[in-house]
RNA sequence: GGAGAGAUGGCCGAGUAGGUCGAAGGCGCUCGCCUGCUAAGCGAGUAUACGGGCAAAACCUGUAUCGCGGGUUCGAAUCCCGCUCUCUCCGCCA
């Protein structure tokens, strides 16, 4: 959310920053609204300072043993305007809200300006692809064949998009989980966490997944409960309505979370294999920070998320989004993205996101930098550190053998075992 | 799920026959004084949001906030209704 008096005083500013995105936005009728809300506020503050100053006086007189009936009346003729004003007020002020949780983040200075992915600006690249010496299988097929995978019992017992990890195949899930955590928790100065996969609404709204796309989001029936899209959810909404003390930040915190998806829209998109399923597991990375050290603290961030590709030897590339693919909160992402030969492209694996004091407004999370300090909003990050199932469709995928076998990369071995799935 | 108790400022904690309570007192914290050092002592200050004044900061001023929402009333931390959460006991359960 962005702060209303910014809005106010500089319209013009978002309406260009809303065009970036490639959305249409004018500003007027909310301005329009705003300044209403403003002049009836000042009318009916002034109502009621002269009811409670007369109140008062009533209360005195009443005492002194005076007749206060006169006043009585005029001041209950007085409460029935406040009244009146006050509820138009507060509409104002809801129609205001719901329109400022849907406007989005206003994109950093260094975002390259574009539509589409197309736009996105690649960073830089690390590793090589593998070479084969023969056809690349795609991963739902090395993991059917290895027996490890099984798409369709998925499908069978709850429905597409759903997969059940068997054996091995469960075992590389569980050891991704736990390498993650070991090398954010060990080398990366994480604190882990392990969170609710379900959050009300308000913490939706806080790290900007709902009002605007609730359609995005599995709604537990009966409650007002949503299963979480990404860990991110629960940890960002840790500190709302909380202020921090400047010494405790910067604050890194990690945790798994199974994470869940509609995946609207998404219909024959992605359809085979481990890429886009409504559950899959992540583990999460999120900070807290001053805001100015965000940009910093996401270069940082983003090196721990690629760690875990180096350490896998995964070759991956950087991008960052143009202002067209930019998410809704997200003031400026990176995305990594590691190599699938099966695609012959790199794909998504992670994406690391500086949300400055977007989400934090909307959470109402800040710090206090001394005893005197005023409470300012703290900036929020996270990225993924990183989404597991797509991971392990890049191990197969890369590290696959001409009779179907699968090398376990090194620093998996321990986790898993063996060093080769077969 | 049933019964009962509770929710007040950073923390603890007073405050109900409704009025001068944004809220006593204590602790903590900040500044100053005092004191070989430390400790102790003394004095002052110490919530947030949204408006208005101001170019702006400082500052001044208004309104709101005693879990949340609504109601009664000239006036609500105090009365009424609903909800949420916490605690205790019982039941159930991994």
């Amino acid at each position: 959310m962005l702060d209303l008096k910014f809005v106010r005083s500089n319209p013009e500013k978002i309406e260009e920053a809303l065009k970036k995105r490639g959305g249409k936005v004018s500003l007027d009728s909310f301005l329009k609204v705003e300044a209403e809300r403003r002049r009836l506020l000042a009318q009916v503050e002034t109502m009621k300072a002269e009811r409670n100053a007369v109140s008062q006086e009533i209360g005195k007189m009443k005492k002194a043993g005076e007749d206060a009936e006169a006043k009585v009346l005029e001041m209950r003729e007085l409460g029935e305007r406040i009244k009146a004003i006050d509820n138009n007020v507060k509409e104002l002020e809801n129609t205001l809200e719901k329109e400022l949780l849907s406007i989005p983040n206003i994109p950093n200075e260094s975002v390259p300006v574009g539509l589409t992915e197309e736009d996105n600006v690649e960073v830089r690249r690390w590793g090589e692809p593998p070479k084969f010496d023969f056809e690349p299988k795609p991963h739902w097929e090395i993991g059917e064949k290895l027996g490890i995978l099984d798409f369709e019992r998925g499908s069978k017992v709850t429905g597409a998009r759903f997969t059940f990890y068997k054996g091995l195949g469960a075992r590389l899930e569980r050891a991704l989980v736990n390498f993650f955590l070991d090398l954010h928790t060990g080398e990366h100065g994480y604190t882990e966490f392990f969170p609710p996969f379900m959050v009300h609404r308000n913490s939706m709204v806080g790290t900007g997944q709902l009002p605007k796309f609730e359609e995005e989001a599995f709604k537990v029936e009966k409650t007002d409960y949503f299963l979480i899209p990404t860990a991110e959810v629960p940890i960002t909404n840790l500190y709302r309505e909380e202020i921090l003390d400047a010494a405790e930040i910067p604050l890194y915190h990690c945790a798994y979370s199974a994470c869940f998806r509609a995946e609207a829209g998404a219909a024959g998109r992605d359809t085979r294999g481990l890429i886009r399923q409504h559950q899959f597991n992540k583990v999460e990375l999120v900070k807290f920070t001053t805001p100015e050290s965000s940009y910093d603290e996401l270069e940082k961030l983003t090196n721990d998320a690629e760690d875990v590709l180096k350490k896998l030897g995964l070759a991956y590339r950087v991008v960052t989004l143009s202002t067209g693919d930019l998410g809704f909160s997200s003031a400026k992402t990176y995305d990594l993205e590691v190599w699938l030969p099966s695609f012959n492209t790199y794909r998504e694996i992670s994406s690391c996101s500086n949300f400055e004091d977007y989400q934090a407004r909307r959470a109402n999370i800040r710090f206090r930098r001394g005893p005197k300090g005023k409470p300012e909003f703290v900036h929020t990050l996270n990225g993924s550190g990183v989404a597991v199932g797509r991971t392990v469709a890049a191990i197969l995928e890369n590290y696959q053998q001409p009779d179907g076998s699968v090398i376990v990369p090194k620093v998996l071995q321990k986790y898993m075992g063996v060093d080769v799935i077969r």
